[in-house]
DNA sequence: CAGAACAGGATTGTATGCAATTTGGCAAAT
DNA sequence: ATTTGCCAAATTGCATACAATCCTGTTCTG
């Protein structure tokens, strides 16, 4: 569970349990976000509230008006996610080219643990953790970037489809072909083979 | 001037302030922004200072160690600029194909203001105002899409280039091709073609 | 009856005060 | 001389209180 990591901040549980809360339907899309709500709910002050407001919205979760509030955005419309996607696969190939040649056993390791960890959820069909840890799997590969500011824009793109992760992995579309593409996506990452790593990451990527 | 404009909310006149300062190198790289100094600076309370530079983190001016404060950041590698390069050329066209076929004469007048601007910045050398305006006029581009979020991805993209746009018109470079470059492109946009104003649009961003 | 002005409540924006955490330097022990 | 522990100052994170703004229902006026 996430819950049993607690963070350091309070703005960032918030935050992550505001988003999960919204990624799985749970606040319906034009549901408005009241600050002292929240915060009554929360059991903290408005601060920290406003504060994970102003993140979601930055991630495009919630959308706000000046003086007006904030609200449940709409999810990304078809045409945002086709133009979506080959952003993500430019940035993620610039990412995986510049930490390439470094990649060593400490790396793959760390992969192979969410790898195992999407085995699991697979089977269990626990379809939330497997969008979560598809997008871990892939933000670990900006993460190892030194490009600094990498990392914000793939947070971007990427949160603007999260919730369509999720829906697109509740297709009956059997979930254990994720598990194995990324099952070969490191595997090809082993073999220190640029050009066909950077294939099976785009591949991956629709 | 920019002064002129009195927004609404003091957070935002100060995110606009610190960004100039920032971007004309008035503010150093590395220097640390502490929150107290700042308030008494603008004569304000902390928490608009806070929202400020939370949203100057966001757009990459800043960078922000927790519990640790902020200090301004490096400007972005050549490597990154190449990647942004190609990223704004899609999210650009993109934006203009949603538009192109709305367009109409209220459309071409705002841009010929820009333009106007444009060529008094080139003529009185003022390049803080004319990196402004090019500025300006993409993001115009980008705010006519009825796409949401489209902004949220573009803001990101050009900020972390900011700097590079002062930078680059500083150049011995004449800085009347920048303005005949814009002319030419929303002259290209009154003809109606769209692949050859997607091509002109396409050539500038670089 | 229709439309505009207005008042009340609700909500965000800002200010101030307090708590928690980190950082840096100094002292003491090895 | 170097390292380790610790204390104080500075700084961010959070809580509470107040001001400004916006929305809505009502009422007043033409």
């Amino acid at each position: 569970m996430s819950q049993t990591e607690l963070a350091q901040n309070q703005s960032q549980d918030i935050v992550d349990q505001l988003r999960m809360e919204i990624i799985t339907g749970r606040f319906q899309e034009g549901m408005p976000l009241r600050e002292v709500s929240l915060a009554e709910r929360f059991q903290v002050s408005r601060a920290p509230v406003r504060e994970a407001l102003k993140q979601l919205a930055h991630e495009g979760m919630v959308e706000a008006k000046p003086n007006c509030g904030m609200r449940v955005a709409a999810s990304s419309s078809d045409s945002m996610q086709q133009l979506i996607i080959p952003l993500r696969q430019t940035v993620e190939s610039f990412a995986l080219r510049s930490i390439f040649a470094d990649l060593d056993e400490t790396d793959f390791a760390e992969w192979e643990v969410i790898l195992s960890e999407m085995k699991l959820a697979c089977e269990t069909q626990n379809f939330i953790q497997l969008a979560e840890l598809d997008i871990k799997f892939h933000q670990s590969i900006i993460a190892k970037s030194p490009e600094q500011g990498l990392m914000s824009i793939w947070i971007t793109l990427v949160s603007r489809l999260r919730r369509h992760f999720l829906a697109g992995f509740q297709k009956p579309h059997d979930p254990m072909k994720i598990y194995y593409e990324h099952v070969a996506i490191v595997a090809m990452f082993r073999t220190g083979k640029l050009d066909a790593a950077i294939q099976l990451l785009i591949s991956n990527i629709d």
